[in-house]
RNA sequence: UGGUCUAUGGUGUAACUGGCAACACGUCUGGUUUUGGUCCAGAAGAGUCUAGGUUCGAGCCCUAGUAGACCAACCA
C-alpha cells in the first residue's frame, strides 16, 4: 500500500496547498452523497474511489450523505443497495448521513433568510418563473412577488409548511441577481412543495429544499472540508458559495472542486438510460452482468479490488474522457489470475477417442489448482479413452502457426498424456462427429519419465465423457457495438445495441465443481475467467463468463482462415498507415500551396495502402474527428477514387457534414470529393 | 450570439516555483512456460490544438484564434 512516489492529481494539489495554508489535517473530512434514486454504477466508483481514496491517504473520516430531497424519485430500496455496494467495494464511511435530517436546520436558515431579504415567496406558475429566467444571451426579469414584505413572505412559508397550499402554488427563492450571466444564480429556487411522503421522514414535511439549498449546507452542518464532485456542477459553485455566504459563521468552510466524470467504451453510463434497459427487457434487471452497475459486474464476476485498480489507474483531471474497456479487463484478469482455481471446461465439445488406451478403464490425475498459487494445493480429475475437446482446437490441414490438434501431430493433454492425430469421422454433411487419437502411455504428466518432460508446441485442456458434468454458461459480450453509445446527437443509443451480448450455451465442466458455490471463480483454462452464477443450483450449473484470457491467437486467426480458404501463399500482417497519414495530415494544415501538394502526394501514396475492410471504422473516426483529421478526409476520397468504391451513405454524411465545417480547408476539400462523385 | 471549463502518443493520466515529455493500458518483438495465459526482456508510437509573443530556454507564462464540453428542471 505504499506507492510513495505516485503523482498527485489536482484535487490532492488543492488539498495539500490548503494544508499548507494553514488547514490541519485533523479537519480534513470528504463526503460521499449520492441521491438514493437508482442502482450505483462503475461510474459512481470514481467519485467513490477519490472521496474514500483521499480519507485514505489521509487518514481522514469519508461521510456517505444520502442526498434525499425528492421524495418522487427516491425509496429505501435504492439505500439499501447503495451501502451494499459500498461496502462489497471494501470502503467504510464515517457515518451515515441523509440530507433530510437537516430538514429543520434548512427550514430555520430560511426564516433568517427571509428575514434578511435575501429570499421570498414567488406565487408564479412554473412556467412563468421559467420564462422570466431568461437566457444564457439575455437577463432575466424580477418576479412580481419579488418585494413582498418579510411579514407576508413569512406567514407564506408557514403556511407552505402547514400544507395549506397545493403543490406548485408556491416556491420559495433566493433573491440574488435576475441579470447574473450564470443562470443558477437568477433567484434560485430554494423550496416546493411535494406532497408526498418521504422514505425517512414520511409525511413530516410537505416542503422540501432544492439541490442547491441543500448541499452546501449540509457539507457545512457535517464539517465537510472538500467536498467533491463532477464536471457539471461547476456552474453551481458560485451559488453553492452565495448559500454558504448567508450561514456561514465559524465551522470549516467546505470548499467544492469538480471533477471529469468516468465513461467507459462501449457502454452507457446514465441512470436514465441504464433505467430504459432495465424497463424495456433489454436485460434481466440492474444486476444483469452485463449491465455497468456494481450489482452487474458483481454478478458477472468482477472482484472488488479489480474494480478499485482500476479507479486508481483511471486517475483523476478535468477534461472529457472515454476509459478503454481494455483497461478495465485487464484490471480483473490481473486480480483474477492470482486467485482463481484453475479448472477444465470444454464449451464447445467434439469427441475424441484414444484408440489405444484400455477400454472402460479411468484413471484420476493430479491437476495443479493454480500455478500463481502453490499454496493452493492440487486436485484430481478424471481421464477416461473418450474425452470431448475443444472444437476449436483441431483442424484437418492447418497451416505452420496452428499449434493444436491435427492429422500425424503431436500434442499434450494437460494433466495428461501426448496424443497424436489418426484419423477423423465426418458425417455425410462432412462435419466431424469423432476424432480418434493414439497416446503415449509413458508420457503421464508427472510420472517422471523421460516422455512426461518431452516438450510438444501445443496443450489442450480436455473433459472425460463418463465424468462430464453439463452446465450452463452465459457468454457476454459488450452490451453495445458503439464505442460511444450515447454521443450520438441524432441517434439514440438503443439503435447500438449488440444483439449477440449473450450467449447462452451448455458446456461440460470437470466433476470437481459440483461443489461450487455462487460466485465462486475459476479460471476455464485456456478460455477465460468464470463465476457461478446466483441461478446456479448444484443440479444444474449456470456459469458467467468474466473475461477472456489475453488472446494474442485470436487477432492472427482470420488472416490464417483467409488464408486456407484462398490458398494463398501467406500474407504478411497488413498495418494500416493511419498513423503516417495522420502525420502528414498535422502538418498539412498550414502548408503554402506547393508543399501541400507534395504532402498530398505522400498521403496518396499512404491512403493507397488501406485495406478495403478498414474503410468503414475508418469513415466512423473520421466523422467523429472531422475537425481534425483533414488528412483522412483527404485519404478516403482518394482510396474511394483509386479502388473504384462508390461512397456509401456513411461516406455521404461524412462529406456533407465537412462541407459545412468551419474549417475552411476541410470545406475545401470535401468540395473537391463531392465534385469527383457529383453529389 | 452570453458565461464557465477543457485541449499532452491509439486510450487514460504525469511532468514540483519554465530546463531535452514520463507512467499504465493497448500494439509489436524475443525468451520462459504442460494455459497461444502468467512471468521476464525489449521495441515502435506524441514533440504537447493553431498562430504569435515573453525568455538563453515554454507542454507549463501572455495574447488571439480553433475545437469540444457544460449552463435557462418546482431533478440531483
Amino acid at each position: 500500500m505504499s506507492e510513495e512516489k505516485k503523482p498527485l492529481n489536482f484535487i490532492e494539489h488543492i488539498i495539500e496547498e490548503d494544508l499548507k495554508n494553514g488547514l490541519s489535517t485533523e479537519n480534513l473530512r470528504f463526503r460521499f452523497p449520492p441521491e438514493p434514486n437508482g442502482y450505483l454504477h462503475i461510474g459512481h466508483t470514481k467519485a467513490i474511489g477519490i472521496s474514500f481514496g483521499l480519507g485514505l491517504t489521509y487518514k481522514a473520516p469519508v461521510n456517505l450523505r444520502f442526498d434525499d430531497t425528492n421524495p418522487a424519485k427516491e425509496e429505501q430500496e435504492y439505500v439499501d443497495a447503495i451501502k451494499k455496494d459500498i461496502k462489497w467495494l471494501g470502503y467504510e464511511w464515517d457515518r451515515e448521513c441523509y440530507s433530510s435530517d437537516y430538514f429543520q436546520q434548512l427550514y430555520d436558515w430560511t426564516v433568517q433568510l427571509i428575514k434578511d431579504g435575501k429570499a421570498y415567496v414567488d406565487s408564479q406558475s412554473a412556467d412563468a418563473i421559467a420564462e422570466q429566467k431568461g437566457t444564457t444571451t439575455e437577463p432575466g426579469r424580477n418576479s412580481p412577488f419579488r418585494d413582498r414584505s418579510v411579514e407576508e413572505n413569512l406567514d407564506l412559508f408557514t403556511k407552505m409548511k402547514e400544507g395549506t397550499y397545493n403543490e406548485g402554488e408556491h416556491v420559495v427563492r433566493a433573491k440574488i441577481d435576475m441579470a447574473d450571466p450564470n443562470m443558477l444564480m437568477r433567484d434560485p429556487l430554494m423550496y416546493r412543495i411535494l406532497k408526498k411522503a418521504h422514505h425517512r421522514t414520511g409525511d413530516a414535511w410537505c416542503i422540501y429544499p432544492m439541490y442547491d439549498w441543500t448541499h452546501g449546507e449540509s457539507d457545512y452542518i457535517e464539517n465537510i472540508s472538500h467536498s467533491l464532485c463532477s464536471l457539471e456542477f461547476k456552474p453551481h459553485r458560485k451559488l453553492y458559495d452565495w448559500f454558504l455566504d448567508q450561514i456561514y459563521s465559524t465551522n470549516i468552510r467546505p470548499k467544492q472542486r469538480e471533477f471529469a466524470r468516468l465513461n467507459l467504451s462501449y457502454t452507457i453510463m446514465s441512470k436514465r438510460k441504464l433505467l430504459r434497459l432495465v424497463e424495456e427487457g433489454v436485460v434481466s434487471g440492474w444486476n444483469d452482468p452485463r449491465m455497468p452497475t456494481i450489482s452487474g459486474l458483481r454478478r458477472r464476476g468482477y472482484t472488488p479490488a479489480s474494480i478499485r485498480k482500476f479507479v486508481d489507474t483511471v486517475g483523476v483531471a478535468k477534461r472529457e474522457n472515454v476509459i478503454d474497456v481494455s483497461l478495465l479487463e485487464f484490471c480483473v484478469r490481473e486480480d483474477l489470475n492470482k486467485m482463481a482455481s484453475r479448472v477444465m471446461a470444454v464449451l464447445d465439445p467434439v469427441k475424441m477417442v484414444i484408440t489405444n488406451y484400455p477400454k472402460n478403464e479411468e484413471e484420476w490425475l493430479e491437476a495443479e489448482n493454480n500455478p500463481e498459487d502453490p499454496s493452493s494445493g492440487s486436485r484430481k480429475v478424471p481421464f477416461s479413452g473418450e474425452l470431448y475437446i475443444e472444437r476449436e482446437d483441431f483442424k484437418e490441414d492447418a497451416g505452420q502457426k496452428f499449434f493444436r490438434l491435427t492429422l500425424g501431430k503431436e500434442v499434450r493433454l494437460k494433466n495428461a498424456y501426448i496424443i497424436k492425430g489418426e484419423e477423423v469421422i465426418k458425417d455425410n454433411n462432412g462435419n466431424i462427429t469423432e476424432i480418434r487419437c493414439s497416446y503415449d502411455p509413458k508420457s503421464k504428466s508427472g510420472s517422471g519419465t523421460e516422455e512426461s518432460k518431452r516438450n510438444v508446441k501445443g496443450t489442450l485442456h480436455w473433459i472425460s465423457i463418463a465424468h462430464a458434468i453439463p452446465a450452463e454458461v452465459r457468454v457476454y459480450d459488450r452490451l453495445f457495438n458503439d464505442e460511444a453509445p450515447d454521443g450520438h446527437k441524432d441517434k439514440d443509443f438503443m439503435e447500438f445495441l449488440n444483439p449477440s451480448s449473450l450467449k447462452v450455451i451448455t458446456g461440460y465442466v470437470e466433476p470437481s465443481l459440483k461443489e461450487a458455490n455462487v460466485l465462486d471463480q475459476f479460471q476455464f483454462q485456456r478460455l477465460g475467467y468464470f463465476n457461478v452464477d446466483n441461478d446456479s443450483k448444484p443440479s444444474a450449473l449456470v456459469f458467467n463468463k468474466t473475461v477472456g484470457l489475453r488472446d494474442t491467437w485470436a487477432k492472427v486467426k482470420p488472416k490464417q482462415v483467409q488464408n486456407n480458404t484462398q490458398k494463398a501463399p501467406q500474407k504478411q500482417h497488413v498495418v494500416l498507415p493511419i498513423d503516417e497519414i495522420k502525420k502528414a495530415g498535422k502538418k498539412y494544415t498550414n502548408l503554402p500551396e506547393e508543399k501541400r501538394e507534395i504532402l498530398k502526394n505522400k498521403i496518396k501514396e499512404a491512403a493507397l495502402k488501406i485495406e478495403l475492410e478498414e474503410l468503414i471504422p475508418l469513415y466512423e473516426t473520421a466523422v467523429k474527428k472531422a475537425g481534425t483529421r483533414i488528412a483522412t478526409t483527404i485519404a478516403l476520397g482518394i482510396v474511394l477514387e483509386n479502388k473504384n468504391i462508390q461512397p456509401d451513405h456513411l461516406a455521404k454524411e461524412f462529406i456533407n457534414k465537412a462541407l459545412d465545417d468551419k474549417n475552411e480547408l476541410l470545406q475545401f476539400e470535401a468540395k473537391i470529393i463531392a465534385t469527383k462523385f457529383n453529389f
